[in-house]
DNA sequence: CAACTATATGCGTATATGCTCATATAAAGT
DNA sequence: ACTTTATATGAGCATATACGCATATAGTTG
């Protein structure tokens, strides 16, 4: 998008769709769960503290958007994350938001 | 996100929130407008072919967000790209779209 | 100060989406 | 086959938010 020629509007729409998959906290308690290996539903939900048809529509969700990968052994449902980049997103939006916060502190303790 | 410890509620909102606001394509367009340098509203809203209301919305929601940054001159705002993670960001999203759709396009022709 | 220009904002509406409850489906055990 | 367990899904409600229209505000020029 930056070193890219400028996106059309089709391109957009999905890099659109895909951050607004990931703006909602109970989906990215989901993927915070999922960073150490996959896990079934319901340990999900205890994880999460959500309730099994929310999660499982959560789960649903960033399925479709081939963030999560599902496999299914028996009764249970596992997911995985799938998508490689999601960690190092999160880690560059997580220090966005350290840097903001960390400059909004300096500031308030300078001028307050 | 991933390489520190776990987000306690308050910063997983904060994730989510930023994503949100990532996550509207006119918003994405204003930023990639951006990319070359800062503009007044008047020059984004042709290039984006929104509405001044509109526009001038978005560039609300941007700034305080601090993804933009607001430089008065006269009658003219001029709005440039304040947080240097949001390339970075957009390019780790595009690219993890290419992707996906490369894969399903290999997928498709090799079963039809 | 009146007219004009650039930008911002209040308000109403339409749409999207998250959540809950109840129920459906699927797999396993008895 | 019936029951139990794990997960998914349909329906309805509540909320958030994007958009358009009209208007307000701020700054400039005559």
């Amino acid at each position: 998008m930056s070193k890219h020629r400028p996106l059309n509007e089709e391109a957009l729409l999905l890099v659109a769709q895909r951050f607004a998959v990931l703006a909602e906290p109970m989906r990215l308690r989901l993927i915070q769960s999922l960073f150490d290996g996959e896990k079934n539903v319901g340990e999900l939900v205890t994880l999460t503290g959500g309730t099994q048809a929310n999660v499982s529509r959560h789960l649903q969700t960033l399925t479709a958007a081939h963030i999560l990968a599902r496999r299914k052994e028996g009764l249970q449902v596992y997911y995985k994350i799938a998508d490689p980049t999601i960690p190092r997103l999160c880690d560059v939006v997580c220090g966005a938001i350290e840097k903001q916060l960390a400059r909004q502190a300096a500031t308030f303790a300078a001028t307050g």
